[in-house]
DNA sequence: TGTACATCAGTGAACGCGCGTTCACTGATGTAC
DNA sequence: TGTACATCAGTGAACGCGCGTTCACTGATGTAC
């Protein structure tokens, strides 16, 4: 790599950190323009094109940036925590810490899922569909839900998953001086969790007669 | 009320349509321009402004009328179930058809949730955080609940609306010809609800030693 | 190592465009008598 | 009921502004000999 091109990744680095900070406030990824990122980056509006091509593909590059890091996160606590085994209420408090630590990105990611162009979002849900099936595989170790079909298991993932995109939304619309909300939030979120996994582990043993029983 | 107020609110109602129309193709509120709606709508540009201030209002007025036409909704599924009792199956697929059928309002409502203005974002999660209550007032006639503490009626209520906004947000997103994934979106829903009541039934009873079974 | 040319990240001026908002207006509808 | 005036929803021209994108450019860095 010569001089050269370090410091062209430098630049882009800038570019994308500068949308990453405009959006920090509230705004959405389609409501900021070219020129402010660029003058947010402290370079002149046509350095743009030399690493993008549009908007559009600046918006691309900041979902494949922040999940290369929420993967690796993920993949960190996966080795700490060993095989088949979960601790829900540390895993959860840890998770939704880091979530506000590195609230930029996720707040980039909870707004952009839905609301984003089309291809923005289908990078994220692509994303999304990848965590789940890596939940999937983990469920595979647990001793309780090892006799469930991988359908069953598949959808259980995508449960959880979904559920912590929606911590990740709440506790990131929470003011930062608001701890005493955030802790309650968490807890709240631990119980969540503890909820699912009561269900899987009596799942199917009862699935039939599930809340049929009428008042 | 005079013909004149009767024409007024005519228009203004065009121009609450316009906005959703255009946002009916994937685009998000906060990219929608005063000019377009207006321009939808068939009027000249500063008509708009003997309907609201701004588009933020127009805005506000869009998450009122969508949320009241979903209470309307729910109120009438609710009055037609019977108390403390739920079809799961039936009623997550009648909610999924109805998703389906006034998609324009409920795209409105999942993408604007997270990302639209300040105040948009708080007017959908006061409705969101009404239909949990509502939600947990309904838990209480249910009799495998009734001896839960109402925070946890709500914690498990708050779950339930959270994953029906998800289901909202994914089925929104399969195109309209593709009614086999819709189909499985919809299985997987029922499942999803399921498993949820099956762990609100087993709550409590054995909340400490949940998954803490290592491998 | 030194030199001569090529590359290319970033510059700065310029463009046409759609935007939100202002203003004075028009003419149908409402109101008072 | 008929008339004379008031109201006000919608009009149309005009404005200044920030936008995305083009273009020819500069000068530091890279490369070939």
């Amino acid at each position: 790599m010569t001089i050269r091109d370090e410091r062209k990744q430098q630049t882009r680095q800038t570019l994308l950190d500068a949308a990453l900070k405009l959006m920090s406030d509230g705004r959405s990824f389609v409501s900021i323009s070219l020129r402010e990122v660029t003058r947010e980056a402290g370079v002149v509006p046509t350095a743009f094109y030399r690493h993008f091509r549009d908007m559009d593909e600046l918006g691309l590059a900041l979902v494949d940036e922040v999940c290369l890091n929420l993967r690796r996160l993920l993949r960190d606590e996966r080795l700490k925590a060993g095989a088949g085994h979960i601790a829900i209420q540390s895993s959860v408090m840890m998770f939704l810490l880091y979530v506000r630590q590195e609230a930029r990105y996720f707040d980039f990611l909870a707004r952009e899922r839905l609301s984003g162009s089309v291809k923005i979002r289908e990078a994220i849900q692509r994303e999304i569909n990848h965590l789940a099936t890596d939940l999937t595989v983990d469920f595979r170790l647990f001793p309780e839900m090892q006799n469930l079909p991988s359908d069953d298991l598949n959808m259980i993932a995508n449960l959880v998953v979904n559920t912590a995109i929606n911590w990740c939304g709440e506790i990131l619309s929470l003011p930062a001086e608001q701890v005493r909300l955030q802790y309650e939030l968490s807890m709240r979120a631990v119980k969540q969790l503890r909820l699912i996994f009561v269900g899987a582990m009596h799942w199917r043993s009862d699935k039939g007669e599930i809340a049929k029983t009428a008042s």
